[in-house]
RNA sequence: GCCGUUGUAGCUCAGUGGUAGAGCACUUCCUUGGUAAGGAAGAGGUCGAGAGUUCAAUUCUCUUCAACGGCUCCA
């Protein structure tokens, strides 16, 4: 007998070699038609698999993460099943389960699929897994292993083998499938009920561009069509608050084909919310003491020698243009311009730290699949800024630049993302990063201490810093899922020495400066395309390009309106009227449907009263009032950024 | 850059080997109406661009540009 602990301290005796599913059938049947895996002792299992020493037993479902996984690493054998049945000679390399729902990698040779062949696979699979086939695992030497593969031609699955030691190697097969897999799987096909082949794409062999490109076809499975359904309407969802549709309907930005990709036109409605992000970034970089500076849009070949761009991110950058024997290149990061700054004149360590901020457009040439609305751009306005300072000041200035972040994103209520603290990895010094082994780790304490000061949750990365330092990235994600880096927050301490830049210490001998690279609001495109998903275009009164509507109920009232308009305007409210000869029913309506906040209906009782009457967007009529008293409640709420 | 899909009116989308249609938006007229669509008329497109096949191409073929879904990349 063996003794099983469940999640809950219980413990029970059962026989050596019970599988998880026995035991789950124990308790109830209902259960065991649930299970999809168990852990056992921590560790994913098949719910089949013979348990034969004492073990914690935790039976898993369709309601645990790791249940939904393996549920769907099965799907993608099914998958497999499905495609090998209808295209034999296929052959496989790794269809693991993502984040919601699975892929498969494959090589099918010259063929082609399009979305009509991802009907007949799905048609197939379901076909499949109506057999109600078993998912069995099979343990197997490394030599039969390779003999199989051998014979069935199959280079790829002959790679993965190499890597992977005898005595550790399973097979699961189900129906006339059979792969070489490190499992584990749900115990039958039937519960699969719900299947759609989301889409069909390239993905490089092993991730490499140099390999050969596998096809890979995403697909996602449900227990049940009403789950799929619902996953399906969340999507369409999704799709409303995607910020490029969004941005259209709101008339912010276009791209244009005469211009160029990824070169957005900020139409008026966007360079509002532009220049108002700015407004928020001078105000508190004033307050934290920084000046700003202004730098050209082009710079010598020379500099970027210097900061050591060019031969790391030539490709990302525009190729140069030639004057007067000279080359130069559009500028892709604000950073060597500022070095310059910082070093024309003497410093002393009186005048650190030496902060300064602009927000320079930069272009970059990202590659064209890589563009994306305005998350990636070519042309982009970083909301840059670089901190000189002493190592003793070091740790203060990056903790402020943290809480400048943190005071940022309580003003737009930012609380879904994750900060990553990026560090180097010690086997690249000298390569990927600059060969500085003391000062990595201590920059890396320091960095960490500022995080773990301010309270603020964080993952740490190993190889992931910038080849000049460790930084602090900020990632978000868009609403088809995503992830941005939104901010970064970065220790530099090799551009010091390459610009020669110093400042005069205590003990009046030179010292190279400690600089930090940061972009709270990261790009003011991806920030903005970050905060149209976030407000699902509704944005807050003070970054709205039009803040008030005011609908006046006949054109008899137009004059009255006129007079509303200008109590506004002398405030700069940002407002309109809408004088059209419509009735007020449909003025309402489209002013909602436009997302403006604030609407003003007038007639004849608002203008007997000197009224107007408030209707907030979302939230419909909120009452009269006088004119004085809404210009004064909409004037705070600009000026408090509340939202 | 690579694989795949898509490009028709300002927007969302039908459609066809014989040079195009709807709804919304727009313009004009009627209507002057108190909290989510009043009515009528009108205007608007070289069917992404270039080439080929054809008597004839928006439709078929090729090239190219762009967007979209991924891969790779992301200072």
């Amino acid at each position: 007998m063996i003794k099983i602990t469940f999640p809950d301290g219980a413990i029970r005796e059962y026989e050596a070699g019970v599988s998880a599913l026995e035991i789950a059938k124990s308790i109830s049947e209902g259960l065991a038609r649930k299970v999809l895996a168990a852990k056992v002792n921590n560790e994913v299992w098949d719910a089949t698999r013979t348990i034969t020493t004492d073990a914690t037993l935790n039976l898993l479902t369709w309601d645990d993460t790791d249940g939904k996984s393996t549920f769907w690493h099965s799907s993608a054998h099914l998958m497999a099943e499905a495609v090998e049945a209808l295209y034999p000679g296929v052959k496989f390399w790794v269809g693991p389960a993502i984040d919601r729902g699975f892929y498969y990698d494959m090589d099918l040779g010259d063929r082609k699929l399009s979305e009509a062949d991802l009907e007949a696979i799905e048609k197939k699979m379901a076909e499949l897994a109506k057999q109600q086939n078993t998912y069995l695992r099979k343990e197997i030497s490394k030599s039969e292993a390779i003999q199989y593969f051998t014979e069935k031609g199959d280079e790829y699955k002959l790679d993965l083998l190499q890597n992977l030691e005898d005595g550790n190697i399973t097979f699961y097969s189900q129906g006339n499938f059979t792969d070489l897999c490190r499992g584990p799987h749900i115990p039958t096909t039937a519960p699969i009920k719900a299947i759609k082949l989301t889409n069909v794409a390239g993905a490089y062999w092993k991730g490499d561009e140099k390999n050969k490109q596998l096809t890979r076809v995403y697909g996602i499975t449900f227990p049940n069509q009403k789950e799929l359904d619902e996953y399906l309407a969340l999507l369409e969802e999704a799709k409303k608050r995607d910020h490029r549709k969004l941005a259209k309907e709101l008339s912010l930005y276009i791209f244009d084909d005469d211009t160029g990709s990824g070169l957005p036109l900020w139409m008026p409605n966007g360079a509002i919310i532009v220049e108002e992000l700015e407004k928020l970034a001078k105000e508190t970089e004033e307050d934290a003491g920084y000046k700003r500076v202004v730098t050209p849009h082009i710079a010598k070949e020379s500099m970027y020698l210097t900061s050591g761009h060019l031969p790391y991110y030539k490709d990302s950058m525009f190729p140069p243009m030639e004057m007067d024997g000279e080359r130069y290149y559009l500028k892709a990061m604000n950073c060597p311009h500022h070095h310059k700054i910082f070093d024309a004149e003497p410093r002393s360590y009186r005048d650190l730290p030496f902060r300064i901020a602009e927000y320079g457009t930069c272009y970059r040439y990202e590659q064209s699949g890589e563009l994306f609305g305005l998350m990636r751009v070519r042309m982009l306005h970083m909301n840059d800024g670089h901190l000189y300072c002493s190592k003793e000041q070091f740790f203060e200035e990056f903790k402020a630049v943290n809480e400048m972040y943190l005071k940022y994103f309580k003003i737009f209520g930012i609380d879904k993302y994750v900060m990553r603290l990026s560090l180097h990895a010690p086997e690249k010094l000298g390569q990927k990063y600059v060969n500085e082994p003391e000062l990595w780790l201590e920059t890396e304490a320091m960095v960490r201490q500022v995080l773990i000061d301010t309270g603020t949750p964080f993952i740490e990365v190993p190889d992931e810093a910038a080849f000049y330092g460790p930084k602090i990235d900020v990632q978000i994600y868009s609403v088809i899922g995503r992830e941005f880096t939104l901010a970064t927050n970065q220790v530099d301490f090799s551009s010091g020495k390459r610009f020669n830049l110093s400042f005069t210490n205590k003990n009046n001998e030179p010292e190279t400066p400690l600089i930090i690279h940061r972009a709270p609001l990261g790009t003011h495109e991806r920030f903005i395309g970050f905060l149209l998903e976030h407000y699902a275009g509704k944005f807050p009164v003070w970054l709205s390009p039009l803040q008030v509507k005011i609908l006046p109920i006949s054109d008899k009232f137009l004059p009255y309106a006129q007079q509303v308009e200008a109590a506004l305007k002398a405030h700069r409210v940002r407002v309109a009227i809408d004088d059209r000869s419509e009735k007020i029913g449909k003025k309402i309506r489209e002013a909602e449907l436009s997302r403006v906040p604030y609407m003003l209906v007038v007639g004849e009782k608002d203008m007997n009263e000197g009224n107007v009457s408030v209707r907030r967007q979302g939230q419909g009529d909120v009452g009269a009032m006088p004119i004085a008293s809404f210009v004064q409640q909409i004037v705070t709420e600009i000026k408090e950024r509340s939202s």
